[in-house]
DNA sequence: ACCTGAACACCGTTCAAGT
DNA sequence: ACCTGAACACCGTTCAAGT
């Protein structure tokens, strides 16, 4: 790759990340060749789709989310390594809103540049949710699918502004679900006719 | 209102259900003016905006969900009333995808045409979740903000192709988590080191 | 090799002109 | 009252022409 081209793609990507991070994923293209006074070509010959951007983009931390996932493997309570590794799948794709549902038509479209990542994500999932359940403390009920969209749903909730308020609690009832073994907070009801106490 | 315009009117949110349904809550509103056979300012003239349009689709349905919330909060069981109205508010919205974020963005803004829905959506799931609090069956620190999110993220997921094979699934992880008092499937893994038997 | 920007076919939105 | 469609300022995408 030729000198030039380097910096142009590299400053493209430094454009493009800002300028997700303030318009979403939907972002005009046009615009972001612009900022980057660049030829509007020059962003398609580097970058022929949106989703390839974006995969640009995110690259890094999907490679260093698969890399967690098998520290945490090896590390202690296998349910603590799943939560810890829910909290960093959802981060990486935070603030960039609108790439999530991207990425999830990209898992069912092989053709799509941001679909190997999207697979590396729910394969490094699975081997911790399997590890979980294989220590009796996550539901058995549920797969590597079941916990790509729930990723999927909890980051999409984390970038709808009105919801950002919620989505911390949220992924702690959410991660209950899947981990009713784990010792957490005793959140629920009580028995019928019980006086719990109201926490929060 | 003029006969004709009525006329209009009428034909205009036909096409325009069918065309959402097919195409999504970002179709085309030109196209649906041409499908229609009516002038672009025709539809502009009716609905001024792309939520109005929305909201004049789903309205209908918006107002059944209320009174079903109250229908339900009379008959028995507090956990089966909420999760089966949970059922279907999230059917409400399906097939429209991409109006679940707008009405998201609508709840945090006066100003929209849905504003209005949502906040009668949400104020009818905080009935149906007060009473199995009440109950002692649903989770004591969930508000009905959680329950609009949580509802939201069903409804985003269910609408996303490749979850849909598994969002019948996720509503029941989900309801066991607001619900976990409730007489369900044990879905859990057991005590650590204990041998459950494997569900579905 | 790589860059550029005009060209094309679309959009959403507004508004003067019509009936 | 209501309808129409041209006009404007945008898009995404392609590709001939340049260096």
């Amino acid at each position: 790759m030729r000198a030039d081209a380097r910096k142009n793609r590299d400053h493209l990507l430094a454009i493009a990340r800002s300028t997700v991070l303030e318009q979403g994923a939907q972002a005009s293209l046009r615009d972001i060749a612009r900022r980057a006074e660049v030829g509007l070509g020059t962003l398609y010959r580097h970058f022929p789709t949106r989703e390839a951007l974006l995969e640009a983009l995110l690259r890094a931390d999907f490679d260093t989310l698969a890399c967690r996932a098998d520290e945490l493997a090896q590390a202690g309570d296998p349910a603590r390594s799943l939560v810890t590794w829910l909290h960093e799948a959802i981060a990486v794709t935070h603030g960039f809103s609108g790439a999530i549902a991207l990425m999830v038509a990209a898992i069912a479209d092989e053709g799509s540049a941001l679909h190997a990542s999207c697979v590396t994500l729910r394969a490094a999932g699975t081997r911790l949710l399997r590890r979980a359940q294989e220590d009796g403390v996550a539901r058995r009920d549920i797969d590597g699918n079941d916990l790509f969209a729930l990723i999927s749903a909890l980051a999409w909730l984390a970038d709808q502004p009105p919801l950002v308020p919620r989505a911390d609690h949220l992924f702690d009832v959410i991660a209950d679900a899947i981990l009713p073994g784990r010792p957490g907070t005793p959140h629920a009801g009580g028995a019928p006719g019980g006086s719990a106490v109201q926490p929060r």
